[in-house]
DNA sequence: AATATTATTAGAATGAGTCTAAAACACATC
DNA sequence: GATGTGTTTTAGACTCATTCTAATAATATT
């Protein structure tokens, strides 16, 4: 475990955000100056080859890391744009009722207005 | 309706693929060969805002176009690699049962392996 | 048919992500 | 604690999807 691979890990398990490579870089600069993105880059990879991160699609496609390899549910909020966890039990097991595939993984993203957001509207 | 976006249309409905933007415009450069690169990213754009098309994300956060802007579920078989659509009756529904968010869309992509690839595993 | 508007074009520019090859490091062994 | 080996990091070059630009062409309006 070299530092760069440490502190990426507690960049992306310090908060409840799902940050960008850039922002995990940015991240990781302050705590390790000389940091490269290749470096970034590489272990994002890895960590989720290794099972230990997930990405996830951001609104545009564009990739976001997310600290848990389990998949559940992301609601984007159209309002304060951030992206909030949230999950459907049994979720797996809904699908296969309607789909004749086995499943592997799933990825659901879904956007409306969180609930913080919902008060806010008059 | 000018005809580069009648064929980028044409193309999308064609048959039941996903198609990138890249193989949407090889598509419409053997129909229109002046054709630019610039005009299909526009056109899709433009038919997504107009709700006309929906675009959805490959396995590696690649764009995607799907003909219907309707949302609904998505498969990616890890075997023949292809993009089945399927539907979960009322899952905005579902959804709220378990987010208080106020839901205008989602994407649903499950990886595994489709029914006919299934049956050829000896 | 003339004009105004809007879309198309080629190619330059951008930006996320990957590759490369040299230098630095982690870890096991002496 | 020094040494060797394999792995990781680094900076910067590179790639590829997408966007931008500004000149040209097609479409729609009168």
């Amino acid at each position: 475990m070299t530092r760069q691979r440490a502190v990426i890990l507690e960049v992306i398990r310090s908060d409840m955000c799902h940050h960008t490579a850039e922002e995990i870089f940015a991240l990781a600069k302050e705590r390790l100056p000389s940091i490269s993105r290749a470096t970034v880059y590489n272990n994002l990879k890895a960590l989720e080859e290794e099972q230990i991160i997930r990405r996830i699609n951001g609104e545009d496609g564009s990739a976001r890391y997310d600290k848990s390899y389990i998949p559940h549910g992301h609601l984007f909020c159209i309002g304060c744009r951030k992206i909030y966890d949230f999950d459907i039990p049994d979720f797996p097991d809904t699908i296969s009722k309607y789909s004749d595939a086995v499943i592997d993984s799933y990825e659901l993203s879904v956007r409306g207005i969180c609930h913080g957001c919902k008060s806010k509207l008059n």
